[in-house]
DNA sequence: TAAATGATTCGGTCGCGGCCGAAACGATCG
DNA sequence: CGATCGTTTCGGCCGCGACCGAATCATTTA
């Protein structure tokens, strides 16, 4: 391999990402899941002849991986830091088109983007949506930096064993932010992070309102989880 | 605008970024200088002509931004998101050709990879080259997850006046790792975070050896950097 | 106002790459 | 062993977009 200045290598791997059938292979396997090449083809609306090459040109460069099983041949991600490029890109907006605040509601293709952790939070269609849910109730407010918890709110928290004024006072001792506000590359809205970020997304999969996914972090909403939020926030998850 | 899945349009993003030309004004572009269209053309090497739609591209999609003064127009990044794809971008390394541990010796091309913070810490060659410094000069070892300092190493810290065993018990506090190797783009190399990176970081600028810049997480080496770097650990910033 | 300089627009060429159908390949199954 | 199914390879078509020179527009300088 010759020679290659860092831009050129760059634009190497974004004219992968470039293609428009490229990019939904890659976004329909960045939840971690391992799908056959007809599928996928099926998917992309393309014949598996020209699904192939494009498969093929995506190992090469490392960005999925191919296991043989059978007469099939399953693809998948090739390291975490595809997914992040891709988060990255989603992040960067043609303009984000927030007519009006409204949620994308057939966010429920990819589990990724129905519910993940992003760091020690939660992050996707859940984590906004519960975030919206809190502000609607007046169980937090939207302060410059991010949010803060209401009396009203202290008691919805406690109920579910979350304790406000501990969180605050960890919060102060690590100097790290009470409740911020992260923005979300899927749904291009605010979720709610930080201490008490961490602390929420700790205790809904304590009370396994969610599960962890094997080699993800693609959440998924146990059933319980469904009733348990519609019960106490009114959110429905689709 | 048409509706468009998400997918096609971070293709579209990543389409902008494909082209080499384009790639090479961003990465000039990414350390938030701005530059005229022409020297942007005799950077890349095309006519004027070809500069001009490709820069026109970039604006349109908001990826820079473009400021009139005189008869010059000086391009310059439109949003940081922007430059975060370019690292997640390098990160993906089309198998890094890490033959041997050598450093890129040309890194003084963009002010961006000579010196920058990461988050908190110092990262860029100048991040990387301490880091090996002090793993040479045996002031610190290498762990399973990042690194320890030695006794002589927290002679040398204290000199600096930085306080290692401080830094542990604050560290082990917030339940932060004490030194993490944190994984550098523009270099492929792992350098010091942590609560010890974020330390040394600060006192670095504390010491006015590092300058911040303006608008952007470049970091300045100073006349005075430049020497103590080479007196207290033999490294010469190119 | 004319000349010079930076930047953009226009028109036209050319090559790369995505696409498909057909054929070949490989594994499984009857 | 032939039939079938999933996948890849091959050959050829076609359109998009990167490129440049020439012309145009805009701003500063003489």
């Amino acid at each position: 391999m010759q020679r290659r200045t860092e831009e050129s290598r760059t634009a190497v791997i974004a004219s992968l990402l470039a293609d428009p059938t490229r990019s939904v292979v890659l976004w329909t396997l960045s939840d971690g899941r391992a799908l056959p090449a007809g599928e996928l083809a099926r998917l992309a609306r393309v014949s598996p002849a020209t699904m192939s090459e494009h498969l093929s040109k995506l190992v090469r460069a490392s960005l999925i991986r191919v296991e043989r099983s059978g007469r099939h041949r399953y693809y998948r991600i090739g390291a975490p830091a595809v997914v992040r490029v891709l988060e990255a890109l989603a992040t960067v907006a043609p303009i984000a088109p927030r007519s009006d605040r409204g949620i994308t509601e057939d966010a429920s293709r990819s589990a990724i983007r129905l519910a993940r952790t992003c760091y020690d939070h939660l992050a996707g269609y859940a984590g906004v949506k519960i975030t919206d849910a809190l502000l609607e109730a007046g169980y937090m407010v939207e302060t410059g930096s991010g949010y803060d918890v209401t009396a009203a709110g202290e008691q919805w928290f406690a109920a579910l064993g979350i304790g406000v004024s501990d969180a605050r006072r960890r919060a102060n001792e690590k100097r790290r932010q009470f409740a911020r506000a992260c923005l979300d590359w899927s749904e291009r809205r605010h979720h709610i992070a930080g201490e008490l970020g961490e602390r929420l997304c700790e205790r809904l999969l304590e009370l396994a309102w969610f599960e962890r996914r094997h080699g993800t972090r693609a959440l998924r909403v146990t059933a319980l989880g469904r009733r348990s939020l519609k019960r106490h926030l009114g959110v429905t998850l689709l």
